[in-house]
DNA sequence: GGTAGACCTGGACGC
DNA sequence: GCGTCCAGGTCTACC
């Protein structure tokens, strides 16, 4: 079946699926010659469906298998969340309108970031790109739904990501071992455990009323969430008031403001400081010179 | 509160 | 092919 679900505008479809990597780490799946979305979806009865999701006229459309009433009701709620499709920018815009690296923004209708289904999903994914190579983020998430998603009835070659439920019963040294999470798995097996025990509700996040940095502290008492992890999450959620200071971000702000010195995360903070709670999505959002010059060389 | 070192993997490099 | 070095955030112990 083919069904349409509308989004706030402006929405640009292709500007949520560049916002970041996640479209290229299972089970999500990028078509470069199309330019859609795959998803495999464990939905919460444990059925398992796969969605093909591209642009509609004003939003996006999915194509899958058959679904009853309320599995397209589960559906379109959880695309709603992945795309922010509910998102209100204006305030954001009126914030950066005219402001020289920042004219593409509003133009290509940025600041939505993609997201997971689920914020357990999008965790798990966090704490896989940390301390690692892109490259390995990727590897680390596709042995993960590989080893424990529950596949797809009709292709068993796709499969949903792992639910709290199954990584929680996996031993550390599996994780370790065969699914190659290094030292991470201790921090991705507690996280399973605590919320398939119900002692931890991280989908509780996605709407919670906290204010920023009591979130933020909140995250951080996650294993293997800190400063940095804990500020991506937070744009995941849609709140921009702190930076996720990485290497990249050293050597983006050193080559931006600093004749390509070393800088420290405190300097990074401060060249953003003056725009408070936006200061996350203008940070990730910024046109850097030193990207347009290798562009163009 | 700040700092140093350990953690672990995989890619790059030299031999 | 093998060994070594390095990059990448977080945690823990220590000051």
């Amino acid at each position: 079946m083919l069904f349409a679900i509308s989004a706030r505008p402006p929405f640009n479809f292709q500007s949520v699926l560049q916002s970041h990597g996640w479209g290229q780490c299972l089970p999500f799946r990028l078509d470069d010659e199309t330019g859609n979305l795959g998803y495999t979806l464990r939905l919460s009865r444990g059925r398992v469906i796969d969605l093909e999701i591209s642009e509609s006229p004003d939003g996006i459309q999915v194509q899958t298998g058959q679904l009853n009433a309320s599995e397209k009701k589960e559906v379109s709620s959880a695309l709603t969340w992945m795309f922010a499709l509910n998102m209100d920018l204006s305030p954001f815009y009126e914030a950066i309108r005219g402001k020289a690296p920042l004219v593409h923004v509003e133009k290509r209708a940025m600041g939505r970031v993609l997201r997971s289904p689920t914020f357990f999903e999008d965790i798990i994914r966090t704490i896989l790109t940390t301390n690692t190579l892109w490259t390995a983020t990727i590897r680390m998430t596709a042995n993960l739904v590989g080893q424990f998603g529950d596949p797809l009835s009709s292709d068993p070659e796709r499969k949903a990501f792992p639910t709290p439920q199954r990584l929680a019963t996996v031993s550390e040294t599996r994780l370790r071992e065969e699914t190659r999470l290094g030292y991470r798995a201790p921090y991705i097996l507690n996280l399973a455990q605590r919320v398939s025990a119900s002692n931890l509700d991280v989908e509780a996040f996605k709407t919670s009323n906290l204010p920023t940095l009591d979130l933020r502290k909140e995250l951080m008492k996650i294993q293997g969430v800190g400063p940095y992890a804990a500020a991506n999450l937070l744009m995941i959620l849609g709140r921009g008031d702190f930076l996720p200071i990485d290497t990249w971000a050293l050597k983006m702000v050193s080559q931006e403001w600093h004749a390509g010195q070393t800088v420290t995360p405190a300097q990074v903070q401060a060249a953003f400081e003056k725009w408070g709670e936006w200061k996350g999505l203008v940070y990730w959002f910024w046109d850097w010179a030193y990207l347009r010059k290798a562009k163009s060389d």
